[in-house]
DNA sequence: AAAGCGGGGTC
DNA sequence: GACCCAGCTTT
């Protein structure tokens, strides 16, 4: 009979069948599990919510926010009833927008092709919008326990650690090999267990930096450990370099209002707020920039004041740089600059309005400091 | 396969 | 500064 390549190396990796892992494992959750909101609860909407959350979020980051959502949105009904822009001032500041617009558009699908009712099995809630395959496993094990392994950043760095993997856990081949092994030592019986207990192991006991080996259950059997190589693993195929961009804000005032603009798709923080934004390849000053809207403002010669601060903000592979600059309108330079928004979604809103759109970090950071709200 | 997408914590 | 976090989507 032949034999599939994959099984080939986990079969020289643990014999299938093998319950030993699940057994200890969950002795260990048992005694050192977390208390969580949403573990108290089988409601799949419940541990849905907490799952997109919690996509590449810490526990205690992520813990304010899925308690405002459920006090917000006791069911689905009332977040899919709920406007996008609500959902995200909701979100904002927990980053990665995008899981907000499609936690949105979930409920939505939820509610109208699925009666309210969560699809009840891996396959089905693969094709809801946000939900890939680390969620659709984790929903489908935890709500309706079906046999899917979770293979989330934990999973990748415990596993390569006990079993001493050295395939870049971020290659097809790395995941593929990965979630083989994962299959083979969930715990049949009690997923929803399984899944929760090595997630847990993997944020409690064995830590991306520092694991905590010498109280670890598996510190005679981790083959990391054994050979001292606990901190190499998992490998890991290095980031792109992280690019530098640089935005010029304009902030139009119209007495005590401010103009703000609507993100598009396609770039950071659509759906979010900000100013009228100069994109550039470098920091220029305001006279530099080459853009039809500060050439009205020269034509109408209105004083611009260049706010002192260079805002410096990290994203993950970006930093970005922002200068603002801050201009007083006037009715003939409104009328004209009108035309100049016809394609974007600029409009002014009041100081308490404002309050209540959802703004990147960066905004609210500079809202803050020269306190227009 | 690679790139884009946030913000915060930790060393 | 580098790395990581209960990853997903698009190209």
């Amino acid at each position: 009979m032949k034999r599939r390549y994959i099984d080939i190396i986990t079969d020289n990796i643990i014999p299938s069948n093998n319950t030993y892992f699940a057994t200890q494992l969950t002795k260990w959750y048992q005694q050192h599990q977390r208390i969580l909101p949403w573990r108290a609860t089988k409601d799949p909407y419940k541990i849905w919510l907490s799952e997109i959350i919690l996509q590449q979020t810490r526990v205690a980051q992520g813990l304010p926010y899925y308690n405002r959502f459920i006090e917000q949105y006791p069911t689905i009904y009332d977040l899919a009833a709920a406007s996008e822009t609500e959902v995200l001032r909701l979100w904002q500041g927990l980053g990665y927008y995008t899981r907000a617009r499609n936690l949105h558009a979930c409920a939505r699908t939820v509610v109208n092709q699925f009666q309210g009712q969560f699809p009840n099995n891996y396959k089905e809630l693969l094709t809801l919008p946000g939900i890939g395959p680390y969620t659709a496993a984790a929903i489908a094990s935890i709500a309706f326990k079906e046999a899917v392994p979770v293979v989330d950043g934990n999973v990748y760095r415990v596993l390569s650690r006990i079993f001493n993997i050295e395939v870049p856990i971020n290659t097809n081949k790395g995941k593929h090999i990965f979630n083989e092994l994962a299959q083979r030592l969930i715990d049949l019986t009690a997923p929803d267990v399984y899944n929760q207990a090595i997630m847990d192991f993997g944020a409690i006991q064995c830590t991306p930096v520092k694991p905590i080996c010498i109280s670890c259950i598996f510190n005679t059997s981790c083959l990391a450990f054994v050979m001292g190589k606990q901190n190499q693993l998992p490998i890991k195929l290095p980031n792109i370099k992280s690019k530098k961009r640089f935005f010029h804000y304009i902030i139009i005032e119209i007495g005590d209002e401010l103009l703000m603009s609507l993100r598009k798709e396609g770039d950071i923080w659509a759906g979010l707020y900000d100013f009228y934004l100069i994109e550039g390849d470098k920091l220029n000053e305001f006279e530099q920039l080459t853009d039809e809207l500060v050439d009205l403002i020269k034509r109408h010669q209105l004083p611009i004041e260049k706010k002192p601060k260079l805002y410096k903000h990290m994203l993950t592979h970006r930093t970005l740089y922002a200068l603002f600059f801050r201009v007083v309108a006037t009715a003939a330079f409104m009328k004209e600059a009108q035309v100049l928004f016809k394609n974007s979604e600029i409009n002014s809103f009041s100081p308490e309005s404002i309050k209540l759109l959802p703004k990147p970090k960066l905004i609210c950071n500079f809202l803050e400091e020269f306190v227009y709200i």
